[in-house]
DNA sequence: AACTTGATCAACCGATGGGTTGATTACTCA
DNA sequence: TGAGTAATCAACCCATCGGTTGATCAAGTT
């Protein structure tokens, strides 16, 4: 079972993935962690700005940092993104169960009224 | 397979349900679907602020919107719910992968050196 | 000690987001 | 036709967001 996620760390964490830098950040750091110079590389964006999105992602628990020396490596949290899984999983489980319901009735109505 | 999922619509889905209104909204449609007004029933806020809300679920591919007379129903779409969680999915397989590798070489390291 | 490097802090800017009120469209019904 | 109702449009307000530049902190390096 997940730790209990609030309604703001749902928040965090959907607000953290709509951005496609971010989400560009997790899928990199799904392979390998990494620090904020290399993180930064690639991106057409100043470090402070690629900083800025690891906070972000950091304080919606999706990423961890450690310390090295003087570099922060971030790491990808896996278990964090179960969690958010959880949430849209719940959902679709109760809209299908309705579907399915439906189509019950459907099929009743079709036996009395041929 | 899914229908093929732009960076654009995974920004607008992961932003939509970043907001606690929005996800009430779909957590209430997936039980049935419902008009604005009965979905603006239980919120503290105006009609209005409501119909930007299912304008934006909409926008998202989240939900769908038919006719019927002056009322226009919102319905669910569970498919686009699943194809979200596609992305996470995979991103939390690699990082899986990535761990299971790093366990192996883990335990050769202490094979190596006991 | 002086310098370099990794990373953050601070202040600012333009754009976007969630909310409001007031007016408007579009359908229903008497 | 005219009144009532479902829903949206339009304009506006304020807060937050993503980005920048410039300064600062902290840890290595020489």
């Amino acid at each position: 079972m997940v730790p209990k996620w609030t309604d703001e760390q749902l928040n965090a964490a959907f607000a953290a993935l709509a951005d496609p830098v971010r989400r560009a950040l997790i899928a990199r750091l799904s392979r390998s962690p990494a620090t904020v110079n290399e993180l930064a590389e690639p991106f057409p964006i100043t470090k402070q700005a690629v900083s800025k999105h690891l906070q972000v992602l950091e304080q919606a628990r999706l990423i961890t940092r450690t310390r090295d020396g003087q570099r922060r490596p971030c790491h990808l949290d896996p278990a964090a993104l179960e969690a958010v899984t959880g949430w849209i999983d719940r959902q679709r489980l109760v809209a299908e169960q309705q579907f399915r319901r439906l189509d019950t009735v459907l099929e009743n109505l079709k036996e009395k009224e041929p």
